[in-house]
This record gives C-alpha cells, sequence and structure tokens, in this order.
DNA sequence: GCGGAATTCTAGCGGGTGTTAGAATTTTCG
DNA sequence: CGAAAATTCTAACACCCGCTAGAATTCCGC
C-alpha cells in the first residue's frame, strides 16, 4: 500500500503556496536583510517538510522517529532542529500546508467560475477542485487527514480553526444552493457536508491513478454526491 | 473531540459476538477441561481489550503506551502479556472485532428481511446497520477504520482478506440492485461503495447522538446516499 | 480452610526515543 | 583568499518503551 511510491526526487509541485501560512521565525535572524531567508537552506527545510509528511501519513505521529525523517530528507536526525523547534511543531506544520492547500484550491477555483453559475455548479466545481488538490499534494494532504485524530491535543485544537474556516465555506455553499431551490428541501446539510468530507478525503486510501483518468474520477464523484446512485423514477422502463 | 466520553465504566456491549471470531489460544491450557477457559479471567481480559480498543483509537497504535492500556484496565503493564501475546496481537484482536461486528450487523439485518424486499431497500438497511453498528460499539469499530493505516504490515495484510470479504458484500448489494434496474446507468459502483464507506466511517468522528435521534440519522444518510442532494427535476417550482 | 492451579505483580534488561551542546564543516561575500 | 555567519554533524543525556523471569498473591474445588 505504501511501498515506496513511484515518485523519484518529489519534485516540489508546481502549485503556488498560499503566502500567509505560517511567518516562521526562522532561527538564525538574519543580519541586515530584513526580507525572506536565503534560498540556500530554505531548500533542506522543504526536504524535511516533504519527508515528514510522507513518514508521518505512513506510519503516524507517534511511529514516525526523527530518525526515519532525517533519513529519507538525507541529514542526520540532530539537524532537524536546526530547522524545526520540535517534532510536534514539525507535525503542526505538515497539517497547516495540507488543510491549506486543499482550501485555497477550493476558493480559487470557485472564484475563478463565472458569476452567473448556479449554486449546484458551485458544489460540483468546489468537489472537483477539493478532489485533485486532496490527491496530487498526497503527502500533506492525505496526511492532514489521516494524522490529525492522533496529533497531541494542543496541535489538534489549533488546527480545529483551521478547519472551522473551510468547513464554513462549505456550509455557504449549500445553504446558496438551498435558498436557489436546488437543493431537495428535506436533505440535513450539516450531515450531507459531513459525509462529503468522509467521501471525498476517504478517497486518498483507495484512489488508483491508473485505473482511470482523473478528469472522469472527480466529475463522476461529484455527480454520486449530488444525485445519487439510484435512477431518476421519470421515465422508468422496468426491464424484463 | 474525543475528550473523555460521557460513557462511565463502558459496561460491556448487549450484542452477541459473532462466535467464530478467533479461536483464541488461552495461555494457561486448562487440564481435564477441553471446553472454554474459566469466565473468570475472561473478564480481565474483555477489560484489556475494551481499554485497548479506546487508546487505540484515541492515540494510535504507536502512540499507545501498554502502560496507557494497564492503567485503564486496573492492573499492572506486565500482566496484560499473561492474556496476551504481545502488543501486535492485542492490535490485531482489537481491528478483528471491529470489522467483524459491523459485518456481522449488515448481514443479520439484510437476512432478516422479507424476501422480496427491493435491492435498492437492502442497501438502505444495509446503510442503516453499518451505522447504528459503527456507533454503538465506537470503541471497536472507529479503532479499527483509524488505526488500520498505522498497524504493521503483516497486521494489515491479515485484515485485509476480512475486509475484502465485507467489501464484497456491498459489491454483491449494488450489482443486484442495478441489474434489478434500480440504479441510474451511469454510475461507477466501485467508486460508489468507496464514496459509501468514507462517508460512513467518518461519521464516528463528528456524531453526537446528543443532536438528534440516531433512527433519523441514519434513515437521512441512507437516503442522503440513495438519492443525492439535488431536487428532483419533475415539478420544480422556482421560487422568487 | 488447605493445596495446587490461575492470575497478578515486581524488578529489571536491552534498546530506541526526542532533544541538546558544542565541535566541525560548508557557505557567503567583502 | 579569508573571516564571519550559516548549516550540519557527533556524542551524549535522561527517559521510556516492549517484554520477560520469577516471586507473590488470589482464586476455587475438595
Amino acid at each position: 500500500m505504501n511501498e515506496e511510491q513511484p515518485t523519484t526526487t518529489n519534485p516540489s509541485p508546481p502549485v503556488p503556496e498560499p503566502p500567509d501560512l505560517a511567518a516562521r521565525p526562522a532561527r538564525g535572524s538574519l543580519p541586515g536583510n530584513g526580507a525572506d531567508a536565503g534560498p540556500k537552506s530554505e531548500r533542506t527545510r522543504q526536504r524535511i517538510l516533504d519527508a515528514a509528511a510522507r513518514t508521518f501519513r505512513d506510519k503516524g505521529f507517534a511511529g514516525t522517529t526523527l530518525n526515519d525523517i532525517a533519513v529519507a530528507a538525507r541529514l542526520r536526525a540532530g539537524s532537524i532542529y536546526y530547522h524545526f523547534d520540535s517534532k510536534e511543531r514539525l507535525l503542526e506544520e505538515v497539517l497547516d500546508i495540507g488543510i491549506a492547500r486543499v482550501s485555497a484550491a477550493v476558493r480559487r477555483a470557485i472564484e475563478a467560475l463565472p458569476p452567473e453559475t448556479s449554486p449546484a455548479d458551485r458544489i460540483r466545481t468546489g468537489i472537483e477542485a477539493h478532489l485533485r488538490s486532496l490527491l496530487y499534494h498526497g503527502e500533506y494532504t492525505s496526511a492532514s487527514f489521516r494524522i490529525f485524530g492522533q496529533a497531541p491535543p494542543d496541535v489538534r485544537t489549533r488546527m480545529l480553526s483551521r478547519r472551522r474556516a473551510y468547513a464554513n465555506d462549505w456550509r455557504r455553499m449549500l445553504q446558496d444552493a438551498r435558498a436557489a431551490g436546488e437543493l431537495h428541501p428535506d436533505r440535513d446539510l450539516a450531515l450531507a457536508r459531513m459525509f462529503l468530507f468522509g467521501a471525498l478525503n476517504w478517497s486518498v486510501e483507495w484512489y488508483d491513478p491508473e485505473k482511470g483518468s482523473l478528469d472522469d474520477f472527480v466529475r463522476e464523484a461529484a455527480e454520486t454526491f449530488l444525485h445519487g446512485i439510484v435512477a431518476p423514477p421519470n421515465e422508468a422502463a422496468p426491464v424484463a
């Protein structure tokens, strides 16, 4: 299931990170230059983060050794402490990146829609964007959703506010669709939203990109959530 | 999120366990009596299992100490080894119980239906049974679905066959419904099935029994999966 | 209430953990 | 080039882990 991903050296993904992620303290303060740290060690920082995300996802938080991460990032365990204050804060940043990437991708996709797009179509677009981002940055996003339950309590509560913000985006989208009369009036929207999260996030555990195009997958996923699996009753021609 | 469930002392659940769970070796072999071990230590065994399930679910496998379990089971860590061969096998039994309870509950519920029940109604019943059992034995079942990813490889592969068997039950139910013409012909049934698992199992993370009756919840869940959230197009009276 | 089996506890071994201080090395740039 | 800053490594500390052997205790039929 997790036997050495075919990713060769993990090319940094061509997705612009949301710039406000976390004003990182950067232990070695720069002398005069107040701007960003030299990109020299920034790349090792990224290597550590990538390695941590992948290892956390595969072995869990407590099951991951700082040495595991160090080996994957091609340095020694002690050196990690030059870039991060503790194992816990390393986890926190990984979780943060995972949530931030997904929620930013969804927001961007929806804002790119023409203003007259119907609320139901916005939901469809949101689902597709969530899935794409979830499956593309598998290391961070699936770590974010698999490891969350085992995070130390303080980390978890700090993450919860970020989650809530993302959940609010979806709550709003669903309410808009209902207000437009596009949703079945009996549906419980809170349940539907949690259902959706469960269904979508679980896909990182089983989706296999070799068994069909990603485009088809995300389209079909949105369709299944919006319309269910039961055939519409209008011109049902019962076979035989 | 999991701050001390209101369960006081975890009363042993009144659900008859499937009897073929795992012919447990019972280290202290009995002299003449070949039948089951004396119920004396059987209850401590259960206490250990309950404590292990809850602690595994809350802290993950590697994050759980044998001492954590021992404290929750009111004995000393070394004593656990009288009942179980290793931490790994303790995990294995917890996972096993979780899967077995859910799949047995679903099978039983469906076999209790009148034979003329339509395939779609069978699916509805299956969903409701899965959810009920999932939420009722929260310790084992949610451990089973949260911890699976962090289990040691050999444990995981051994569990996978049990999972596959349960998945096959669902595959069959969905195929029957399609053969009966009750499902939308375009739907991808493999995707729908995984969607369903994700949505249902995620509910252990958020469902709050104080916010509405379980009956309403499971009914609404089945409805959402079967028909989706979008309003049927027939007599759509656009408001405004 | 005695005696032997069943169950639990105590104490400890070997090993691996996160973390740190300081030395060693590499990078940067005047 | 050479010195100062940035980065990495080495070696160790204190601690806790899963697990085991054997002593201590509890249980239970006679």
